[in-house]
DNA sequence: TAACGATACGGAGCATTGTTCCGTTTAGCA
DNA sequence: TGCTAAACGGAACAATGCTCCGTATCGTTA
């Protein structure tokens, strides 16, 4: 209802320190993972508890924050796949493998993504608002080409693609790339 | 080394307790998840922590001991299967259907399966052991048969499958069954 | 430039949950 | 009946997520 326009832009402490945070946060998620202590977090950016959870209310805001970029990549490719790709059904290959390279470098983000804990669902709803549409586009363009069965909606073949990838990174002899690819083999329809 | 022939029968109210703990424990299983409270399933079987923990020293011991019949009865039916089948991949695909209703029927434990926490080895070294052969049998057979590929082990193939079931129960737009049968197909080599 | 109010900060503290430890109780035997 | 090893119970500790509030700082205004 009130919506000030252009509301008060930050203090500029507080811009810094979200920058610090964001820069601390990456650098632990790479060594422990997305799951790795707040208090790690607060500790590496050199801040207190209460100004990582004033900037970033849930893990999971911290979370998106840091992966933006790469999920935007991600959903960028789609449409760029599809175009010069031999058939819709190998872009659609290529863009899992995109989508899987993306989470199995996360140590653990497979993991949390499916995660029911409260206070997940924000990380949940924004990687299946951005990705979702860019995988039903793929989808739909193999089906309509008469390469894929039809009765699996995109958000189904991503939480299988998601759970796929997870624990892929703690454990050597398990290669979550060769499943999913199975799994998207499964997909054909035989000719 | 030592291994007295027949240890000292446990007292009474020791296997007594270890009883009604196996009974508390599935009934909180079935109600909160293999991810419940260990006070709540001391507090559901009358006794203290310190109870518990004798008798199942982490928590998977208790899971274990309390899903031992089902996962004895999957392990059972591999066999079985692959005699009554018309080809190996149906008894494959038969007796993957009996591992993913197991598991998703089971709140959490899929999960639990995958987990890396420490503690969990004892699980997941129980479920392989008695289930890896069994797969490996059934896929060796329809390897055999010139109907699946050769280049997955069985041990990658369940992982794959568990890590499909995570967080079937909890979403009811998910369905673990049908992204298995689909993985499953994925197998198949052209004919 | 000095004062002031809004903004942001830090970290102590609470809640939850896994796990251990030890003083107390009890079953089973002599 | 008395004794001892076995078993018990739950307080206490540790790790971790999250909140709350007294204090410090920024940016504006007189």
């Amino acid at each position: 209802m009130v919506d000030e326009g252009a509301a008060r832009p930050k203090r500029a402490d507080a811009r810094r320190n979200k920058e610090t945070l964001l820069d601390a946060a990456a650098a632990v998620f790479v060594a422990s993972g997305v799951d790795a202590p707040v208090r790690d977090i607060a500790a590496k950016a050199g801040v207190g508890m209460g100004t990582i959870y004033r900037h970033f209310p849930t893990r999971a805001d911290l979370v998106i924050a840091v992966y933006r970029h790469q999920v935007e990549a991600c959903a960028e490719a789609g449409p760029a796949l599809l175009e010069s790709s031999d058939s819709p059904h190998a872009a659609l290959a290529q863009w899992i493998d995109l989508f899987v390279d993306f989470l199995v470098t996360k140590h653990g983000l497979a993991g949390a993504m499916q995660s029911d804990n409260a206070g997940f669902e924000t990380l949940h709803a924004y990687f299946l608002d951005r990705l979702v549409p860019v995988c039903t586009q793929l989808l739909d363009a193999a089906v309509a080409a008469g390469e894929v069965r039809a009765d699996l909606a995109a958000i189904q073949l991503m939480r299988g693609v998601g759970n796929l990838c997870i624990g892929a990174d703690s454990d050597d002899g398990y290669d979550a790339r060769r499943l999913v690819g199975i799994l998207v083999a499964g997909l054909r329809l035989a000719r």
